[in-house]
DNA sequence: ATATTCTACTAATACGAATTAGTAAATCGA
DNA sequence: TCGATTTACTAATTCGTATTAGTAGAATAT
């Protein structure tokens, strides 16, 4: 059996009793409040009795009396699929606690009503301000009454860029990733792509690869590009395509890790070895892949955790100037992270 | 700028007042109190003005007067190690969801200081239940406060078993793996075992290993186990270590799926075939991992999304009757996933 | 000595909803 | 036909805290 005791928590009122003072006293203790002068022996006697008590501050209560709850509303759409972008929310829960905030949780798995019925039980609460979070770089269309409260976007963006946004800077990334490549002298750099149109995370890695190629004066050739989706079965197929050409590249920069991962296994059946006959380079710095597989993978970090903590933060410092100023669209870094296969 | 309106939201009050009726008679159509008379004519007028106001319920407001907020705490240690394990929180999230219930999140680092502060600010904020979630199945210490609302363990247990837990059945677990193996002829069955002495997830497998062993009239034969960590390289190594001896395995149950991936390599490297020479079962069905190794890996699956789903459910079901009944102890059975590998 | 300013507190109220205890008018019962 | 119900509401209170507006009494100023 749980044994919770029932006892009904004190209140201020119990406080106030027992250290013999009124409850606005407490108050004004326990708050620090310095407009008030309150001798050190009363004060005394108040933290006494809170500790006697046992005394915890009713959270609701303060939220209904001072309209601020503390409490930052995050939406996500599928974490299912892409499980490392939970540093997401890693970064945004520890930079909220730093600061005495909470995270309120809603994962509405992609579904378009879920995310409004979301967005007005955030609003429901209370929450100071919302967190709306895509699991990969893309333009997103948050329900309208997200405008009711501070919000920010994470990892995607709306198209009028009337809500701040802080992303990944994909383009450098992609850029990055094909300048290491081709700095080690490969002449013909391949490019698993992916084939969503209309996602940052396919766009700005394939702009990426192309700026790298026309710094160091080359052109596009898109018979070395193959387009397919983030998995590893299609990083197998198509590195086999690359590979079977008569002029096969010498280097693989690969759309994502989990490309990379079926990249690997294509260029072993064909006996490649990696980095000496083919270098690679991935990008999400997955964990559990990319440090694991043979040789550990080269490739270029999305900053998962310092988005969210940007977020939050973001939100606390300009909570009130929000409607003052444009909305920020931050870029944040790609890291290489170089490993062993490039 | 964002486009905030910056108006007072509506309360009850102003409802009533457009409705021409009291505070009170709104109340009572919107909660659809029953006990109480109110002409259909009226009901109409009252629900006209709550949608002329976009009137939202203020249930920081409600939660004060009910002692109710409708808002589980969900406190976790290191998420970010086991980004597979997230299927616990989308598991315990849509099951809150579905019943109007919303989560509140801390990842306490596996900081014992955090954790107790975690439960504490949790209690502060007046949640109806805490579940407490390991990321790994293990006995965990939670802070003394917990017992203060109702609470269950995810993926853990406290040794006195005090508190309700639902777990995976490591046991059945290893034992359906090693089935899966022998079943298929192999008489030598390798075994990657965790090291961790005191965690179910390691000694719960190595158990279930035993008994279908046993169960096939074999012994138990420790020059076919290796003690190692959940990595990929760990699995490598013992793999090679495994296979090198004189008389090899003919089939390997690893007791991850990232030793797993670690086996294939060496398996690879030593010119076996997976599954004709040897055979190779995981554990954890860890997503990005398991569908993507080749050839696919058949493995154990973890139910974390339904033990997440178990632990809120019993929370509704039992929040009243916890402390009347002796802690539940649950079991949630592991599938075994088939894929190409054994 | 008296008006003024401090010092150290307290009384009262508000936040937004739920709920208990009424109440006036209509309906019913015999 | 007159008390008893029933119907359809409303007034007042409460939840636990923050905050504004006071208020005694002591210290200071003139």
């Amino acid at each position: 059996m749980q044994k919770r005791p029932n006892k009904r928590r004190p209140t201020m009122l119990d406080v106030a009793k027992l250290a013999g003072v009124s409850q606005t006293t407490v108050s004004f203790v326990i708050n620090r409040v310095a407009a008030v002068g309150i001798s050190d022996e009363t004060k005394e006697r108040v933290w006494d009795a809170v500790r006697q008590l046992d005394y915890r501050p009713n959270a609701v209560a303060q939220g209904l009396r001072t309209k601020r709850t503390n409490i930052i509303g995050f939406l996500t759409d599928e974490v299912a699929s892409t499980p490392f972008a939970v540093h997401m929310i890693e970064g945004a829960q520890a930079a909220a606690w730093s600061v005495g905030k909470i995270l309120m949780i809603v994962n509405t798995a992609g579904d378009q009503s879920i995310k409004q019925a979301g967005v007005e039980m955030m609003l429901e609460r209370q929450v100071d301000a919302i967190i709306y979070a895509s699991m990969y770089h893309r333009e997103v269309h948050p329900p309208p009454n997200i405008y009711e409260v501070p919000a920010v976007l994470l990892d995607c963006f709306v198209g009028d860029r009337s809500l701040p946004s802080v992303v990944a800077e994909e383009i450098q990334g992609g850029r990055v990733a094909t300048e290491v490549l081709l700095r080690r002298g490969s002449h013909r750099v391949g490019f698993l792509s992916l084939d969503h149109p209309n996602e940052q995370a396919a766009t700005g890695r394939r702009e990426g690869y192309r700026q790298a190629l026309a710094a160091y004066g080359r052109g596009l050739d898109e018979s070395l590009i193959r387009f397919g989706d983030s998995t590893a079965s299609s990083g197998y197929r198509y590195t086999r395509e690359l590979m079977e050409m008569d002029e096969p590249p010498t280097a693989i920069f690969c759309g994502t890790d989990r490309m990379a991962m079926g990249a690997y296994d294509a260029l072993r059946d064909l006996s490649y070895a990696i980095p000496a006959d083919v270098a690679i380079v991935g990008f999400d710095n997955q964990d559990v892949i990319a440090a694991y597989l043979r040789p550990p993978l080269s490739t270029m970090e999305l900053p998962h955790y310092k988005m969210g903590e940007w977020a939050v933060r973001y939100l606390i410092d300009h909570a009130d100037s929000l409607d003052m100023v444009p909305p920020v669209q931050q870029l944040i870094t790609c890291p290489f992270i170089e490993r062993a296969s490039a």
